[in-house]
RNA sequence: GGGCGCUUAGCUCAGUUGGUUAGAGCACUUCCUUUACACGGAAGGGGUCGGGGGUUCGAGUCCCUCAGCGCCCACCA
């Protein structure tokens, strides 16, 4: 197919699927240099991402499309500079997320709770909605265009996973670094589940604070029925009044010093309490006195401990009042709340309530409040762990992109609690303890059949299972087949990029970190890089109640992946949220076409005519600019690439390949080809900028990329210049990444000669704008050319074809005696142009402007001679001192010229 | 209460060893269907880089300070 046969415009929609099944049959996913071959080669190094993994029943949304664009773009450029690179793809089964959408679904359509239904049916509904939807994200994630190895697809819930996880936990049980106990946990009431102090989230909200009186127990020499003691207490919870076991105040208070060691009476249910002393009670705040309900808030649970009071839980499983709460026992929370106080008001204890804001906190998943509660749970015990972790960080073993998280993860690091793992759900890893009646646990690899301790075969499995982070912790490894030294364990682990959103370093990465430590010795990847949110195109954010909820599989129908992909890609920076939405695709996707467009003209002029056997020319200015350009933007693309600066180098060649190559040297290039002498050495210089444009793009934005070049190789193969390119392999994806080199018989730094010519044409340019001369109109012009003369001269055709004049009344000229009448004059730097545009000078007009461009060019010159009179010229680098004694010569030189003009 | 980030053109944002006249996309104005591309081309308009102070020959960039916005962490009822 030649240039002319190709569609004009860009079809994403037959291409993408066509190239993506390319790649894939093509075994380009796969690492070069497998540990599983025969010609293996171990001393080769190896590039490994592991895939945050998505949940398994999950839907494509842009946070996804950001991940899996930028770790593509990792993935993709160190393919091409050669590296064994891996990204392991797999998909999570989350537990809680998984397990509510499927019983949702079956509540709704077979009106059968999951209690109803039992656990073993229920796990096998879960399953059969696994196989069902599971395949639904991995396929989304195709579509962006991922270059994961699919044969080493993973999920938490496999198998081999599976082993890692139980190998983990026993590891830990063993080595005394788990435990399992009573404590005071966050309850989920809706979920029915202790949730992580990580899934429980703060909201300010108003709440009310209400003030009520804790009746002094009467001591019976002194019973009085008028006389009222109370100590005041103010609290937001009244229904925990029932859970409550003392009273406590600050030891220095006067006003309650009296009543340390007295009893109070809780008020309805009558229990009596003590009052205790404590220097946490502030006596600042409420009433200086602090009702302590140890069973459900942390801090009074503290005292608790401190004070060695009773522990009282007053709620059930679902956040009910339970037989501690007398006549309460039953009522929900809320309802206990209200009616409590309502029967306190009734009894005298009230004293007021008033609005009050507060914290709230909140179960992430479910949204409704959560509840402190003391229940039995499965911790990890987490110091030495978190110190491990922490130290691998500050002495650099892995380092943390952008930066400035390296402090945030100290600060989480360096005030660990204990991870309470367990949670009280079906769908996950089963907690690998056994019981025997007698209370013994038994912990083993291989499931028991009898209690370790007493041998009883009346054993009975844990029900709860684990933390969804607990597997995913192990994710690093257990997918290259942890605990087993496989041959792909040994190679690839430890891994190199972690790449993931800021908002689960805590979750996930450093949990990924104690992980690796504590399980195989080493760090589980040296780099992390984490991305910010994606946020929609002003920079709100993204939240169905807003219903501004942008949908990546839309914009990847209406303007392709690559659009998506540069949008996503391009702008944004390390740690910082990006914004996409339609008009940034859009904006993408013209670029997308450009590209297609640039390529389809490349394409048809190598195949105008055969390239090899030619003779070659030197290289004309252009050629040589455009070849000093390109090399610039490699070396600068390669600079950002090892700073993370993705969006800048994509920016860059962005730039470059718009600006420069199309909209210059493809333009000049026209004009070289019409000289049969220059043909051979503009289209290799075409054909060359055009592939090592889209070598350098090709991580960006895959798809078109891969396209062109395809055409681009077969072009250049069929033409028989085999030589003007590095290497011709089957498919750009496994192309190699460009780096700058020098041309035989090519001109460096000629950029300013070329700049020059830039400026001419586009002064030309500017003046028949502003005289409305018709574009397609040819008109003549004379250039004084003084000492530029011999550039200019050379350069004429350019600038004749540029600046649309015409060739047989075009002169170039040292100097003009006299300056040609009816003409418009141009300053451009040592260089006059005269366009003589008969009727349309006019006097005034043109002296009103050259005195205009005159204060330009005298405001410089005074600015740069300040400059270089002061401690510039001495303390400056020699260069830039010398760059700013050119620009002055050539301000004064057109201040002369245009004072001349206006003589 | 602690920590972090942001404030640059009308809008959304780039700008990483301090060094030309501070850039892009969108929007806006004028012109053009020229044989790669109207998903295009050409030419324009638009910014005291949040305020103040400092370091420096030189500051959007470094330091201090103030203001506004946002995020994270934290046990004050």
């Amino acid at each position: 197919m030649t240039g002319q046969e190709l569609p004009k415009a860009y079809d994403f929609k037959s291409t993408e699927p066509r190239i993506y099944a390319m790649w894939e049959a093509g075994g380009f996913f796969k690492p070069h240099n497998d540990p599983n071959k025969p010609d293996f080669d171990p001393t080769v190094k190896p590039f490994v991402i592991s895939i945050p993994p998505p949940n398994v029943t999950g839907e494509l949304h842009l946070g996804h499309a950001l991940t899996m664009s930028v770790e593509d773009l990792m993935i993709r450029y160190h393919r091409m500079k050669g590296y064994s690179t891996l990204w392991v793809p797999g998909t999570d089964h989350a537990g809680i997320a998984t397990q509510l959408m499927v019983e949702r679904d079956i509540l709704k359509n077979e009106e059968v709770t999951r209690e109803e239904m039992g656990r073993e049916e229920f796990l096998k509904r879960t399953w059969e909605w696994k196989y069902k939807y599971g395949g639904l994200i991995t396929n989304q994630i195709r579509r962006l265009g991922a270059s994961c190895d699919w044969d080493r697809e993973r999920f938490t819930l496999d198998p081999g996973l599976s082993r890692a996880v139980r190998e983990a936990f026993v590891h830990l049980f063993e080595k005394g670094l788990i435990y399992r106990g009573p404590r005071l946990i966050n309850w989920s009431p809706g979920l029915k589940t202790a949730v992580s102090d990580l899934e429980v989230e703060y909201e300010e909200e108003e709440a009310r604070l209400y003030y009520f009186k804790y009746m002094l127990k009467p001591e019976t020499s002194e019973v009085s029925e008028t006389s009222e003691v109370y100590i005041p207490v103010a609290t937001i919870r009244p229904e925990t009044i029932l859970g409550d076991t003392a009273v406590a105040v600050h030891p220095d208070d006067e006003r309650y010093k009296k009543f340390i060691g007295k009893k109070v009476i809780v008020p309805i249910i009558g229990r009596e309490i003590p009052v205790i002393a404590d220097e946490y009670v502030s006596m600042e705040f409420g009433t200086g006195a602090l009702k302590i309900t140890p069973g459900h808030d942390p801090n009074d649970y503290a005292i608790a401990h401190k004070h060695n009071l009773p522990i009282i839980s007053m709620l059930d499983k679902e956040a009910k009042v339970n037989e501690n709460g007398g006549r309460y026992k039953g009522q929900d929370r809320f309802d206990a709340r209200k009616n409590l106080w309502a029967d306190m008001k009734a009894a005298g204890l009230v004293i007021k309530e008033e609005k009050y804001m507060t914290t709230i906190p909140r179960s992430q998943r479910g949204g409704e409040i959560v509840e402190p509660m003391i229940s039995e749970q499965w911790f990890v015990k987490i110091e030495a762990l978190g110190k491990a972790a922490l130290d691998a960080v500050k002495d650099g073993r892995i380092k943390i992109v952008p930066e400035r998280f390296e402090k945030t993860y100290y600060n989480w690091m360096e005030n660990l609690k204990d991870w309470c793992i367990s949670r009280q759900l079906w769908w996950g890893h089963r907690i690998p303890v056994w019981y025997c009646p007698d209370g013994h646990m038994t912990c083993t690899r291989e499931d028991p059949t009898e209690c370790a301790a007493c041998g009883s075969k009346d054993i009975r499995q844990d029900d709860d299972v684990l933390d969804t982070w607990f597997s995913s912790g192990l994710w690093p490894f257990s997918t290259l087949g942890w605990p087993d030294e496989t041959p792909d364990y040994k190679y690839f682990y430890p891994t190199s990029y972690m790449e993931t959103g800021y908002d689960i370093l805590f979750f996930w990465v450093a949990r990924m970190i104690m992980s690796g430590l504590e399980y195989t010795g080493q760090i589980p990847f040296h780099t992390v890089y984490l991305h910010g949110l994606v946020r929609d195109e002003n920079g709100e954010k993204i939240s169905k109640t807003k219903g501004n909820v942008v949908d990546p599989l839309i914009l990847m129908d209406e303007f392709g992946t690559d659009a998506l992909r540069f949008n996503i890609l391009v702008g944004s920076t390390p740690g910082n949220d990006t914004n996409v939405g339609p008009k940034k695709v859009e904006a993408n996707r013209n670029f997308v076409n450009k590209i297609w467009n640039a390529g389809r003209f490349v394409i048809s002029a190598i195949s105008g005519q055969p390239l090899a056997g030619s003779e070659k020319e030197e290289y004309t200015l252009a050629d040589s600019w455009i070849w000093a350009k390109l090399q610039q933007l490699i070396r600068d693309v390669e600079r950002n690439f090892q700073n993370f600066q993705y969006g800048q180098a994509g920016q860059q060649i962005y730039e470059f390949v718009w600006s420069d190559f199309a909209d210059w040297y493809v333009e000049i290039a026209k004009e070289q080809m019409k000289d049969a002498g220059r043909r051979m050495q503009t289209v290799e210089t075409l054909a060359r900028v055009l592939d090592m444009s889209l070598r350098l793009l090709h991580p960006f934005i895959p798809f078109v990329t891969e396209e062109v070049w395809g055409h681009l190789r077969r072009a250049v193969l069929d033409s028989g210049a085999t030589h003007v390119f590095d290497d011709t392999p089957h498919a750009l994806i496994v192309a190699k990444w460009p780096e700058p080199r020098e041309l035989e018989g090519w001109e460096a730094d000629k950029t300013a000669d070329f700049e020059l010519i830039q400026e001419i044409v586009r002064s030309i340019r500017n003046l028949r704008a502003e005289k409305n001369v018709a574009p397609s109109k040819r008109i003549a012009a004379q250039i004084a050319a003084g000492a530029r003369t011999g550039l200019l001269t050379e350069q004429a055709q350019v600038i004749v074809a540029l600046a649309g004049l015409d060739h047989s009344l075009f002169s170039i000229h040292q100097s003009l005696a006299d300056k040609p009448a009816d003409s418009v004059a141009l300053v451009i730097g040592p260089v006059e142009v005269y366009l003589p545009l008969a009727g349309m000078v006019d006097l005034a007009n043109e002296k009103a402007r050259f005195e205009k461009e005159l204060k330009e060019a005298e405001s410089h010159i005074e600015r740069l001679e300040k400059l270089l009179a002061s401690d510039f010229a001495n303390k400056a680098p020699a260069a830039l001192v010398q760059k700013e004694r050119d620009k002055l010569a050539g301000y004064k030189d057109t201040a002369q010229k245009i004072k001349a003009q206006l003589k």
